[in-house]
DNA sequence: TTGAAAGCGCTAACAC
DNA sequence: GTGTTAGCGCTTTCAA
């Protein structure tokens, strides 16, 4: 069995308040005594027992983080993200899956496992804006996405709309004129779709392009497979467009494969842009243009604002936090020699 | 505050170890005094505390995850694979992430934080086989990948040497002779590059084609920019081959991106195959033949001896396990018409 | 500067 | 069937 504070306290010959107070760094220890326990501790190789001191400080030292799946890239590279924030102020992380269903999503957040984390870091995906008043839990909770607002928590989210206007005008800049869209959703308002959407047709309105709903491929889920599907169709449609802005970088990728298979080229022939700068993007053949909407200070923002909330439960009114955005021109839209081809990766380890 | 046993136990009239019992579903409590304290910890919103339940029982209900990056596709398909399997087994899980650094890896087990969950699933990738004394924590630890043998420790690991010389063969099966490689590491005899130029090898001896180290694309790192670097080094240096494995699908996606570039059409020109069966590779141009190493069964079998090692610590000798492999046909082996191209995609909820 | 004692919320012997 | 009691290992008053 490991050994404890009292295992300590009696081979370096004190009680077992002062080698708490070592291990605390409370200040008045005597020197000698210090390194007394010291030598105990490492004699013994004691360890603190975290639960022991989460039951009785009650906090626990980790936040749960509860995403719809890690396969799904734009996930996996926030939980990166969170997980770095996280350490560098001493948390570890809890990955909970929901699937992006509202069943498990409530669940979540209901679940007595929470309390095995000081605080809930949540971006639901099956839950809509009717759900805002359930977005609560038995720890604090920073809400992540465009799925609800206004629910009473803190909320952290990207400029949707800034962005997608952003990521238009990059393409209508470039002489494009005819823009088609990947993934929109029917009748959403808000939500990712919805609001990207309305940056695209910002963009264009600032512009007087005539908005046509000929070029806007609909779906009910940004599946990989959506994105080919949609492109497809635009394509047996004969509709003209000379752009296409996939609302997200996935739809962006699927698009671009079709296009490539039907014979056409990008950029020259069809520019395409995406919407998350997703790693992969960089790797694409052409690489994709798309836009950064931000994603790690998103999972620094979270972090931070959680542990203030944690700290102060109290601490005023929930806070509407957007991000800063930049759009990110690669070979898609600008072309193989025009394109920051040599932007440096993300650190891959050798795997 | 939340509310304890004791609260409820006081609203429902009875001593608070009835509520335990209650709680614990022991068999012996009466319908109607059951049917009291359900009642009770409905009305006060009772939720058990997970940190003191831990405290007295030992043990968390949590495992932990340390993998190099969750950015890197392979990880985060293993790491979502894991917390589906732990969820199977009501446990939730604790992601560390080690950047691949050997410091970061060592410290990981020894960390306290570890002791706040039962168990650690462990993916190294900076430590070596000279290491394998070090791989110990005061909980059970799975060691995954190839990067240790023999360390004391359970070990899963994906059958390296068979199925790359499955993924050989399916180049030979289909005519292709003279098989170039991507991603071998100078000198290395186990980990996942040693092990997986040893596969290649046996399938080129049992058919008598000579190795030739003049198609072996050698790298110090599997970062997806040597991928390429390696496959133009290849095509500049002017050397013959008909097909490509590259040793893990991405650096078989930046063999092909080049490729392309160079205007090699693919499989007609040359056959590529990769090594791993990420997500992605159902969605490039062409779609990637890879071979599935069998992930998920990687997860569910380290979950599944992990929690037989929690409840029986000196439960025999360490267990060797290996996991089935499967060659998957694709679009840049087999051609755009023979490839399973419709095969079902893993789920994909809408982002 | 150090020690004694209380108790965080729960489980598990054991008595009744 | 139900209640009493004693800790799990730690932090935190408070007293010495």
């Amino acid at each position: 069995m490991a050994a404890t504070l009292h295992d300590v306290a009696r081979v370096a010959g004190v009680s077992f308040k002062t080698v708490s107070n070592v291990i605390n760094n409370h200040p008045h220890v005597r020197d000698s005594t210090r390194a007394k326990v010291e030598e105990a501790i490492a004699a013994l190789g004691y360890r603190p027992n975290l639960t022991a001191r989460s039951l009785r400080s009650g906090h626990t030292g980790a936040v749960t983080l509860a995403v719809p799946q890690l396969r799904l890239p734009y996930f996996a590279e926030l939980a990166d993200a969170v997980i770095d924030a996280a350490a560098k102020h001493g948390l570890v992380v809890l990955i909970e899956q929901t699937g992006g269903e509202r069943e498990r999503e409530l669940e979540v957040m209901s679940s007595p496992r929470l309390k095995m984390s000081d605080g809930l870091i949540f971006s639901p995906l099956g839950m809509g804006q009717e759900d805002a008043e359930l977005v609560k839990a038995d720890v604090p909770v920073v809400l992540l996405g465009e799925r609800i607002f206004s629910s009473g928590c803190d909320h952290i989210t990207m400029q949707n709309v800034a962005a997608a206007r952003a990521a238009t005008e990059h393409l209508l800049d470039l002489g494009r004129q005819r823009i088609a869209v990947i993934g929109a959703h029917e009748g959403e308002v808000i939500g990712s779709a919805g609001l990207r959407m309305r940056g695209y047709r910002e963009a264009l309105e600032a512009r007087n392009i005539p908005y046509d709903d000929a070029i806007v491929g609909y779906m009910w889920s940004w599946h990989r497979a959506n994105g080919a599907a949609a492109m497809r169709e635009l394509l047996e449609r004969g509709v003209e467009f000379d752009a296409v802005f996939g609302l997200n970088d996935t739809l962006a990728q699927g698009a671009m494969r079709v296009l490539q298979e039907a014979g056409y080229r990008v950029p020259d022939d069809l520019a395409v842009i995406g919407f998350d700068d997703l790693d992969e993007t960089r790797y694409s053949l052409p690489t994709l243009s798309t836009v950064d909407p931000g994603r790690d200070e998103i999972a620094e923002t979270a972090i931070r604002v959680l542990m203030e909330r944690i700290k102060n439960p109290d601490g005023g009114a929930p806070r509407e936090i957007e991000t800063a955005f930049r759009v990110v021109g690669r070979e898609s839209t600008l072309g193989r020699n025009n394109s920051g081809a040599n932007e440096p990766g993300p650190s891959d380890p050798n795997r």
